[in-house]
DNA sequence: CTGACATCCTGACGGC
DNA sequence: TGCCGTCAGGATGTCA
């Protein structure tokens, strides 16, 4: 499931292959769910454009458009769970579920492929993202975002609108290094707590971005390559097995309606 | 407004 | 071996 960390390797990895390239045609699949803008509008607004910039903003990957060297639209292509946006000579068969072709000028193709159907293909002119960005938020502002919240910490993470980008990866990895429990309320957290958060939080992102991020499920950048950070994960899938601080067996449950994997040792 | 919860969708996996 | 049930989860919409 693609998290912040992931979607920035392929942000960086979709922009250092085509980032200059004029759009020749597009094809879509018509699978209604998949396109938030109309398809007839997403399909005008990107055929002849050039495609100037990729990157990411909170889970969404923006491409920024020109015409005539002018900003004209930007696609947004949310990954949700299993999407992948893929850069691949026009002769390399089309994997199933794939729901976007771009077409560029050098003969290559942009192709957006997504099984499970969780992403989503749209346009906007100035997109900000839902939230703060995690990556860069100062200690100060990360507090604030907490204070006389009712609801889990680990819940609270996970809201977009706070912090964007964090799932449930990054949730309990960083929870875990800060040796906070994932089911306390977000604004009972003392001081202390929320800055040893904020620093593990930024510390794990920054580590998981330089080994490309976490490969589960079917997550790949760019080129089809897997990322590394998965054999960083200390808690994510690990329920059931020893905490690797004290050895105590990671516990399991529910919180905010996410799987949760916690070590009821070191986390309090 | 805040928070809790169901819903979408299909591949992977475990059990029998 | 093969079938079937269960699980995974980001964003959104509904409800209290």
């Amino acid at each position: 499931m693609p998290e912040l960390p992931e979607v920035e390797t392929v942000a960086n990895g979709v922009h250092e292959r085509v980032h200059g390239q004029r759009i020749r045609s597009v094809w879509t699949s018509g699978k209604p769910q998949t396109f938030k803008t109309p398809e007839p509008d997403l399909v005008e607004a990107l055929t002849g454009a050039t495609i100037a910039r990729v990157r990411r903003i909170g889970k969404t990957i923006a491409l920024d458009l020109t015409r005539r060297g002018k900003h004209t639209a930007q696609f947004l292509v949310h990954l949700g769970m299993t999407g992948r946006l893929l850069v691949s000579a026009a002769e390399v068969p089309l994997p199933p579920h794939t729901h976007a072709v771009l077409a560029l000028a050098d003969g290559r193709e942009l192709r957006f492929v997504d099984a499970r159907r969780f992403g989503r293909l749209s346009l906007a002119t100035d997109y900000q993202g839902p939230g703060r960005e995690p990556t860069t938020i100062s200690p100060e502002d990360f507090a604030v975002l907490f204070k006389g919240r009712k609801l889990a910490i680990k819940a609270a993470l996970l809201n977009q609108s706070l912090l964007h980008g964090i799932g449930n990866i990054y949730a309990d990895e960083s929870l875990f290094r800060a040796s906070i429990r994932p089911t306390r309320q977000a604004g009972k957290l003392t001081r202390a707590e929320l800055l040893a958060l904020h620093s593990a939080l930024q510390s794990v992102l920054r580590h998981a971005i330089q080994l490309g991020g976490s490969s589960v499920s079917d997550y790949v950048d760019a080129d089809g390559v897997r990322g590394f950070f998965q054999l960083e994960h200390k808690v994510y899938s690990r329920a059931g097995q020893p905490c690797l601080s004290c050895a105590t067996t990671l516990k399991k449950l529910t919180v905010g309606g996410r799987t949760t994997v916690y070590c009821p040792h070191c986390q309090r």
